[in-house]
RNA sequence: UGGGGCGUCGACAAGCGGUAAGUCACCAGCCUUUGGAGCUGGCAUUCCCAGGUUCGAAUCCUGGCGCCCCAGCCA
């Protein structure tokens, strides 16, 4: 029955952002247009396996995979798995889950880098046979001075003019594993005084005698990055190569290796990575906020990874109504949070369910409310979605409301309740206060209010109009929870400006997890299960979390309502 | 003093020689049994600056200025 609705609501209330233009589609379109690749797309997403995505990686997973879909195209799955030293099952695992989970399908189109070693071989063979590539016995620390600076060309190696026969012997030695780690290194001839770097006769094969994650000890030599992400784009036959910014001095060097070979090129566009305010996006960094502790681990609900978003309560749909509001530039750019917690309470508006949860409890004892009467009260689900149905809710003598829905003394413009003022009580009945009890410290302890039979909830009234409209729970049936506020991990908009000698976890906010015990929420909760999400009245967007037992639910704070009421307040 | 990019509202971002889209944020009002949502209106006479071409320039040309990236046997 929920799933029937939730499919109505996918279908029929989905947010439908549009396409906006960008210089990539163009490019596309155009290419399109000229039947290049005979009017095929086919782009790639390819991770590193070395840790978990974040939601920088959404804006090239959105991309990748949206624009396939938008020109009949198809986007792989790709891990760039070159380096065994750093890399993982684990990630893999977690990688093709988060795609998932963000609602992208590769198919039967999963490859890995490592797929293409024996095929990088040959085509290193290729090279060294046409005079392109050779082997250097030069030491990392010559190789760095012999490259020269950024204004100063660099130095001809002294083995860069080995003969073809010697070069193929020694590349096929250090294969075999014949020579130490970092004795020797295959690299491509190409020219030590060009201004880009990257073309200074770059190495394309290590000697790393590590054990790789699927090809195992299969081999002694590794391939760089450079040297085989163009390679395997090509064999791969992708039309389109989606990158960040960074790459784009690699992208002649790629060029270059593809144009040797005579192989398939295709063509590299790049584009900023994602900021955000109040995030870093850094894997090495984020690795620190898990190592030393900061968070409780890669999907602390805190943190930007999509395994965090997902346990924190994010939708996948809201993430990629986000990565397509952001658009697609080159400029670089410091996306405001704000815009993505505006596209999570604007999917979450639509989708979720509005129930009740006190967070801070204050007794109340309506006293004209007959003793062991409960009612129960007709509470519609969402009103933004009528096929969300109703509930019924236990309405009795005793109850709790949020202790600031109440002031002794109120300011201007309160609307809530404080003695002698009359509020509504959401789905039930107009309450006044009647009296205040406190405790020998002057805390209060407990209201007494009287509540008027004539106002129930959906019936006509005297037309009585009250300003306030307070949430509640039956003191009788509530169900006890634990919540837990979020707060940016962050106390500042970019969290690497920092003061002399700092890092930026001098910026970690030491409030950005709050626990609340002892809140009382509705008994419709009793029975959620991990996962779900509800809008607490009043409140905000929260979503069960998977540490929740039997009888004992957890809930996270995905994200809170707008609050006009905290604004108005610090005015 | 090298090479590669980029500069349009507080933040993103369209614009492609015909006279500055949209979104977020912000402000004002309406509406409301969520101080939520929704609705209405406001928010760049100006596009880094200076010249030039043109009837007409954010868009073309010239010259400046500013910002980002590159010297891993990481990706």
């Amino acid at each position: 029955m929920k799933a029937d609705r939730k499919e109505k609501a996918d279908s029929g209330g989905n947010i439908d952002i549009a396409k906006s233009s960008n210089f990539i589609r163009e490019i596309i379109e155009e290419d399109i247009r000229n039947n290049k690749n005979d009017g095929r797309v086919h782009t790639r997403f390819p991770p590193e396996p070395n840790g978990y995505l974040h939601i920088g990686h959404a804006k090239s997973i959105c991309f990748n995979f949206g624009v396939a879909e938008e020109y009949g195209g198809l986007c792989n799955l790709r891990f760039d798995d070159t380096n065994p030293t750093k890399e993982e099952t684990e990630y893999v695992d977690s990688i093709m889950a988060d795609i998932r989970w963000l609602g992208y399908d590769w198919e039967d189109r999963l490859y890995y880098a490592s797929d293409y070693f024996g095929k990088l071989y040959e085509y290193a063979v290729d090279l060294i046979k046409k005079g392109k590539a050779y082997v250097c016995d030069l030491s990392a620390d010559e190789i760095r001075e012999y490259r020269g600076t950024l204004t100063e060309p660099g130095k001809e190696s002294p083995y860069r003019n080995r003969t073809v026969e010697e070069n193929l012997d020694l590349l096929e030695r250090m294969k075999n594993g014949e020579f130490p780690d970092g004795s020797r290194v295959l690299r491509a001839k190409i020219d030590m005084a060009a201004g880009n770097l990257n073309m200074r006769d770059p190495v394309m094969y290590r000697i790393l005698h590590a054990s790789h994650h699927r090809t195992k000890d299969e081999w002694c030599i590794y391939p760089m990055y450079d040297w085989a992400h163009g390679q395997s784009d090509s064999i791969e036959g992708i039309t389109h190569s989606l990158c960040d910014v960074a790459f784009e001095d690699h992208r002649p060097l790629y060029d270059w290796f593809l144009i040797q070979l005579g192989v398939h090129k295709p063509q590299q566009i790049e584009f900023a990575r994602l900021n955000l305010t109040y995030t870093i996006l850094s894997k090495r960094f984020l690795r620190r906020l898990v190592e030393e502790g900061y968070v409780k681990g890669w999907d602390d609900p805190r943190m930007p990874t999509l395994s965090g978003l997902h346990r924190r309560g994010y939708t996948p749909e809201s993430i990629r109504n986000f990565q397509e509001r952001i658009g697609m530039a080159k400029r670089a750019s410091v996306v405001d949070i704000a815009l993505l917690e505006h596209t999570l309470r604007e999917d979450l508006n639509i989708r979720a369910d509005r129930v009740m949860a006190v967070l801070n409890p204050l007794k109340v004892v309506i006293e004209n409310y007959p003793e062991g009467k409960i009612e129960k009260l007709d509470a519609i689900n969402n009103p933004e979605d009528v096929s969300a149905g109703s509930r019924k809710i236990p309405f009795s003598r005793e109850i709790y409301i949020e202790a600031d829905d109440f002031m002794e003394d109120p300011p201007k413009k309160f609307f809530r309740l404080s003695p002698g003022n009359e509020v509504r009580l959401k789905h039930a009945y107009f309450i006044k206060c009647e009296k205040v009890i406190k405790d020998n410290s002057g805390k209060i302890t407990e209201l007494r209010c009287s509540y008027d039979p004539a106002t129930k909830s959906g019936e006509a009234t005297d037309g009585r109009r009250v300003k306030g409209t307070l949430h509640w729970v039956s003191s009788e049936h509530a169900v006890d929870a634990e919540v837990r506020l979020y707060e940016y991990l962050f106390t500042k908009e970019d969290p690497n400006e920092v003061e002399g000698g700092k890092d930026f976890t001098s910026n970690i906010n030491p409030d950005s997890l709050k626990v609340l015990t002892g809140c009382k929420v509705e008994p419709s909760l009793a029975s959620a299960k991990p996962g779900d999400r509800f809008q607490f009245l009043r409140h905000g967007y929260f979503c069960v979390d998977p540490d929740t037992t039997e009888g004992k639910p957890v809930f996270n704070r995905t994200v809170g309502l707008r609050d006009t009421w905290a604004k108005v307040k610090g005015k």
